[in-house]
RNA sequence: GCCGGGGUGGCGGAAUUGGUAGACGCAACGGACUUAAAAUCCGUUGGAGCUACGCUCCGUGCGGGUUCGAGUCCCGCCCUCGGCACCA
């Protein structure tokens, strides 16, 4: 063993090691319990940042514990490596995509086993492969033959950065997820949707299964998103009118061949009805166009032009404008009356139909009633333009009178309000009314209870070229036709053309001709490619059977490895992937692939890696590494020090994980991760606290190099020998420190705490050492036992300095899959006790009791005890608390 | 506005079921070793006060409350981070 700690060397070593001996290759064995950790897989951008060093080194603590607690561990990495990077690279260097990821995949590979993390890299998948994406493909063809997937024309988000579509969640607030500043434009095309819809009520009703085991925000996140809302469809008839109307309405008739025609409304309030005063529509609404069109031509006497011009302008501007700026915050609602009247089916009351801007086309039917009374929209819009405002619940601790004048709505939906001013439903609670005015709209034929949701059908097709072909060959005579399943996968072309202003896919002329499977006609295949999101949708799966040639993976294989039993990850997927993923555990679910209806048991959701930005007036933003004394190092002008962000590129707030592990050695860079922060807390990267991390090791090095020969040599075992009172000391810090750590690591996964028990460890070792009698066999048998312990425990956080300490203190085996050390709960017992007491609840001394003291001997010592008698002084006491072995309160007047 | 997380020394953070607030580390200061430096080791370090080698008082965002006892529980606020936001 070596003086001094030299950790780049040790590392090599070990890491060639663990290689050689396959250590962390596992395999399907039923005799063992089994553990699945999983860390979100990089897309293969060029290099390895912080952000995934500590997303890795809090899985690999986590795994490396699993391993040595007797758990057989998956735990596997690969590639999320499609997407357009790889393309726009492409263009820039007149490449290939492929090239440019494999280098990187190449690159990225090495640092990551330059860290020592402990995957089974036989399991290393990269989604850009033909052997992976043909997966995808069969899943689409399965889901497009169950009715799953299917195509229709659609306005969607394009991103002209992006040249592509995108689904609504990456174009959140009207701005594409890539690109922060560019708005989407709405374009209207043919595309791919995946049925979510059908898949709404299980998405949103099993988070409740993954309570305790998922962070509360992210499950909140989910069920914002996928935002289901009961209520009811309610039809207005706009039949009976009379004058204008009735011949609008009787023109529909001829034309829809309908014996009435409803504006049809969606409520969850149905209860409330009484209380309408107008119909919203929004102004895309079908109705005003056919309205229009009828009303400009119209010749009668009771035509108002006014109104039909107002009407006109109003959903012109309305229409030109963006939905984003339609509702941003702080738009005032406007509206028109739009000449028309709907009948309240439920008292036959003549309400007008209004347009406005707040109500949107896309959710529930495009039309409202509003209610002003009981919602604050309404309240404002009807406030505006003056229209009634009719109070129909009572809130329940009220003084109001049934018709006093409405201040502010009240929007309670539950037993709180009754019924009033509503027919024969007034006295009705408000959950009763909802159910029993449902109920009576079935029965008369006007209306049904109804469930909308906010989430989308997956919008899948992307106009890019590096991506998932979809299997699917269009023909003008057979229509669509799946490719069939021996013909997969259909590979993406080597020799595709990025230099268009095209689809470099669709203009290849070699992919695209084919003929139809069906008929043997010319056909062409469909030239569009799978949202990435799909590769990531399913990847761990394949892990657990990367090479299967026959299906996705063996269910076999996957009923003993999966669900997932830990998922590590930035807080960046909460809805976008883990919807995803979720969603497609359901499909496999259905396709009798796996048995269970959620892919993962416990999430972890790691915080970001932050430092401080720097920023000098010419140069712009600062790399650390250019800033010296607080100076800009290329003009000297002082670098204003900005708030601490995230490390990204674009800022050059970034610390190389390379150059850490080149200066400190990787078990630095990861213990430093690991104690900084909790893991689901931001970290601050702190120069000196990695030095300090980097100090700690060397102390633990100096102290077992000083013990190991003689430790090897130290054949005791602990029962020949008597121990003296440090030396027990001693053992019972060992002791108390492995079931600290077990359950820091294993149970609350706070590995900061774990870090600071090995640390008071490795403190109390070196005061032993300053007391230790050599030749004394007891002394030597507990320094062994505490240097081991000490060494095994490092393992998860530092496993290369572990494992050639381990070897230095006399072993051959492997620490990374040698046994955790057990703690004895016996040996971690003080011998005595220093019980804290308080005298009307305020701390007032100390006293040292015998472990094993019962309650009232405690008393009786605290009770006896001249300092607190003197405190006490001519108090009577009152009362005297004792918390076993804990602390005594004396309660005196 | 709604939902969720958080607010503890100069800093990162600890306190697991209501029971010694500030573990562990960073920084700082003092000392030892050294020709010197680095490294290492020892000590001090929440605030205020005192008749200072010990003791008293205050102290976990603010104001109340429950309790023998509150960083922890309850009520009402303030601030902050994140998500959602005319979703009918």
């Amino acid at each position: 063993m070596n003086e001094k700690y030299f950790p780049t060397e040790i590392e090599e070593r070990q890491q060639q090691r663990w290689a050689e001996a396959k250590v962390f290759e596992a395999n399907v064995d039923e005799a063992k319990p089994h553990f699945y950790c999983l860390e979100m897989l990089p897309y293969p951008s060029g290099r390895i940042h912080m952000g995934h060093v500590r997303n890795y080194s809090i899985g690999d603590a986590l795994s490396a514990y699993k391993r040595m607690n007797g758990f057989n561990v998956l735990h596997p990495m690969g590639w999320d490596a499609f997407g357009m990077p790889a393309e726009n690279a492409a263009i820039k260097n007149n490449s290939r995509p492929d090239t440019w990821t494999f280098e990187n995949i190449d690159t990225m590979r090495a640092q990551l086993q330059r860290v020592g993390f402990s995957y089974d890299w036989r399991r290393e998948i990269a989604s850009c492969t033909p052997e992976y994406y043909r997966w995808n493909q069969w899943f689409f063809i399965q889901m497009f033959k169950k009715g799953l997937l299917y195509r229709k024309n659609a306005t969607v988000n394009w991103c002209v950065k992006c040249n592509t579509s995108l689904a609504n969640e990456q174009a959140e607030g009207g701005f594409c997820w890539r690109h922060e500043d560019t708005p989407v434009e709405l374009r209207e095309l043919e595309q791919w949707f995946i049925r979510v819809s059908k898949y709404a009520d299980q998405l949103l009703d099993d988070l409740d299964t993954l309570e305790g085991g998922w962070p509360e925000r992210v499950l909140t996140m989910q069920r914002n998103w996928i935002g289901r809302s009961r209520g009811a469809e309610v039809d207005f008839s706009l039949k009976g009118i009379g004058g204008l109307q009735n011949a609008f309405v009787l023109g529909q008739m001829s034309i829809e061949e309908k014996w009435q025609v409803d504006v049809r409304i969606f409520t969850t309030r149905i209860d409330t009805i009484f209380g309408a005063s107008c119909m919203i529509v929004a102004p895309e609404h079908p109705l005003i166009d056919k309205w229009l069109e009828f009303a400009t031509k119209a010749e009668w006497p009771e035509k108002d032009q006014a109104t039909i011009d107002k009407l006109k302008a109003f959903v012109e501007k309305q229409r030109a404008t963006s939905k984003e700026d339609r509702i941003a915050e702080g738009t005032e609602k406007e509206g028109v009356n739009t000449g028309l009247f709907a009948i309240n089916p439920f008292n036959g009351v003549k309400l007008p139909i209004w347009t406005a801007n707040f109500v949107l086309t896309g959710y529930g039917t495009g039309a409202i009633m509003a209610v002003p009374a009981h919602d604050e929209r309404d309240f404002e819009f009807c406030k505006k333009y003056d229209l009634p405002i009719v109070r129909v619940i009572k809130n329940a601790d009220t003084t109001d009178a049934d018709d006093a004048p409405v201040e502010v709505p009240f929007t309670a939906k539950d037993e709180s309000g009754t019924l009033i001013n509503s027919g024969e439903w007034s006295g009705k609670t408000v959950p009763e009314a909802i159910a029993a005015m449902t109920a009576k709209a079935e029965a008369g034929s006007f209306g049904t209870a109804q469930t909308n949701f906010k989430i989308r059908d997956w919008g899948v097709s992307r106009q890019r070229a590096w991506g998932t072909p979809l299997p699917f060959i269009h023909c003008a005579t057979c229509g669509i036709v799946p490719v069939p399943e021996d013909q997969l996968p259909v590979e993406l072309p080597k020799d595709l053309n990025f230099n268009t202003q095209g689809a470099p896919l669709a203009e290849h002329t070699g992919f695209v001709n084919v003929n139809c499977p069906t008929c043997g006609n010319a056909a062409r295949r469909d030239t569009d490619t799978m949202d990435t999101f799909v590769d990531s949708s399913w990847y761990y799966f394949r892990y657990v059977d990367p090479h299967n040639t026959e299906l996705p993976f063996d269910p076999k294989v996957a009923a003993y490895w999966t669900p997932v039993d830990q998922y590590i990850g930035g807080i960046e997927h909460a809805v976008l992937h883990l919807i995803y993923t979720r969603l497609w555990t359901k499909i496999q679910r259905d396709l009798g692939l796996i048995t269970f209806d959620e892919p993962v048991k416990k999430l972890l959701t790691q915080g970001m890696v932050c430092l401080a930005t720097a920023r000098c007036e010419e140069h712009d933003w600062l790399n650390p590494t250019e800033v010296l004394d607080g100076k800009c190092k290329f003009c000297g002008r002082t670098a204003q020090i900005g708030r601490t962000e995230k490390m990204s590129k674009s800022k050059k707030n970034t610390i190389d994980p390379d150059e850490m592990i080149n200066t400190f050695g990787a078990d630095t860079v990861r213990l430093f991760m690991l104690f900084a922060a909790p893991p689901e807390k931001d970290l601050e990267w702190d120069d000196s606290a990695v030095e300090g991390a980097s100090r700690y090791l060397n102390r633990v090095w100096r102290i077992v190099h000083k013990w190991h020969q003689k430790s090897a040599e130290c054949g005791v075992r602990s029962a020949e020998c008597e121990f003296s009172a440090d030396a027990r000391a001693l053992r019972r810090k060992t002791h108390q420190t492995i079931q600290r750590i077990s359950n820091d690591i294993g149970q609350r996964m706070n590995f900061n705490t774990g870090v600071a028990a090995l640390m008071e460890l490795t403190n109390a070792i070196y005061d032993f050492d300053k007391k230790i009698d050599e030749s004394n066999v007891g002394d030597m048998f507990v320094l062994k036992e505490a240097l081991e312990s000490l060494v095994k425990m490092l393992a998860p956080y530092t496993p290369h300095i572990a494992e050639e300490l381990w070897a230095a203190l006399g072993h051959n085996d492997f620490i990374v899959i040698a046994s955790w050390p057990v703690f004895d709960a016996e040996l971690a017992k003080a011998d005595e006790l220093e019980i804290p007491v308080q005298i009307n609840g305020k701390m007032s001394g100390r006293v040292i009791v015998a472990a094993e003291i019962d309650d009232e001997a405690l008393k009786q010592a605290v009770l006896g005890d001249d300092k607190i008698k003197a405190k006490i002084g001519e108090r009577q006491i009152v009362k005297t608390i004792v918390v076993p072995k804990r602390l005594v309160n004396i309660v005196a007047k």
